[in-house]
Parts: structure tokens; C-alpha cells; sequence
DNA sequence: TGAACATATGAACAGTTGAACATATGAGAA
DNA sequence: TTCTCATATGTTCAACTGTTCATATGTTCA
């Protein structure tokens, strides 16, 4: 039990950063590209690389690769589920 | 819009934390003062205090007084909707 | 094969963070 | 008031993290 703390609180960590939740947000949206994920944020491609190696690591994201692009997706439900409660706690008073 | 992401953000950093998990996993059992925190988790004081103050100012744990003693205990059922589907992530392959 | 494009990776640097220590605040008892 | 007990706060420091820059990998097309 005491190993899943850290890989809860591991898990979290890839959520606390905005970078990466604005990258969930628009893949709520649907599949995209890197580059396409780096113009809509106007950040350099290796910045948005680098976070989704992390998402990718925390099996938030899947990828399929088509031609020389990579599309990245939301890769279950959870992602959604735990934006969506965070979200409201955000806007509760 | 773009505020809410940093709000979100800053939620989940407070998530990402195993001290900070495992304070909110005790306080799933009722409410608590910093001693018994503190002696269950086997850390000093001052840190596990430091910790209740940044859960404080999320409104993730609420405070009432008892004498000499503050206890704390969960502010609303978000914090165990976020950590019930975080740890569904965890345990799915 | 070689050029051009898309993405990934490695290193370095600034900024952030949790723990520990020392100390301060606040409440109850004498 | 003074002495304890319980908790909070301020500071310091080592460890970690996100971004940038430079470069490498991998794919398509000619």
C-alpha cells in the first residue's frame, strides 16, 4: 500500500504542471500532432517533446505514428475524469 | 479560462506530494490533530505542520481548534473523488 | 543515396520545493 | 503571571523540475 502512495503521488505530479494540462486539454479535443500541439500553445517543439515523454510515461497519452508525425491521444478516461473533478473543486467556493 | 489551468495546476501540485497524500489518506478516517499526524507518519512536527498549512490554503483539509490541539479533517468529498480515481489509474495495466 | 521535414534526446541553467532546525505564538493550568 | 504543551512560522539548503539550445533519430520523397 505504502508503494502506491508514491505512484499516486507520482501521478499527480504529471498533472501539476500547466504545460501538460493545457496539453490534456486540447487532446480532450481530440488527436494532434506535436506540431500542431506546439503552435496552438506557442511553445518551442522540444518543450512540448519533453512533456509528453512525461504524459507518455504516466500512460496519459498514447501515441500512433503516421508518416514523419506522431499523434498523440488522451489515452483512457481517467485523464478526463480527474480534470473534470479538479476543475469543479476549483470553481466551488 | 487560461487562469483556471494555473488554478488546476496548482491543485494538483498539492496532490503531488506523498507526505501530503498520505496526510489526506488519515484524515479519510475522521478528523485528527497534528500529534496523532505527526506520530502516525513518524515525522516531526514542524513539517507535518507546514504541509497541513499548504492543504489549508487549498481547501483541501479544514481546521478546528480543542483546547490546546487543532484538528483537522477533510474540507469536501473532492478530495476523495481525486484520490479514488487517481488510484483507479494506478491499478488498471 | 541525400535533402527536407517531424520529432526525440541530452545537457545546462534558473527557479521551485520539502525537510530540518530554531524560534515564535497561543492556550490551559497553577 | 509563569510554566508547559500544542502548533505555527521563518530560514536555510540540497534535490528536483521545466525550458532552452544544440543535436540526433527516423521518415518521406526525389
Amino acid at each position: 500500500m505504502d508503494d502506491k502512495i508514491y505512484d499516486l503521488a507520482d501521478l499527480f505530479k504529471v498533472f501539476s504542471d500547466s504545460t501538460r494540462i493545457r496539453i490534456l486539454y486540447l487532446l480532450l479535443g481530440g488527436e494532434k500532432n506535436v506540431s500542431d500541439i506546439s503552435d496552438e500553445l506557442s511553445m518551442n517543439q522540444s518543450a512540448v517533446s519533453h512533456q509528453l515523454k512525461t504524459l507518455k510515461q504516466s500512460d496519459l497519452v498514447k501515441v500512433r505514428r503516421d508518416g514523419k508525425a506522431m499523434f498523440y491521444s488522451l489515452s483512457d478516461s481517467h485523464v478526463e475524469s480527474i480534470l473534470k473533478i479538479g476543475m469543479e473543486h476549483i470553481l466551488e467556493e
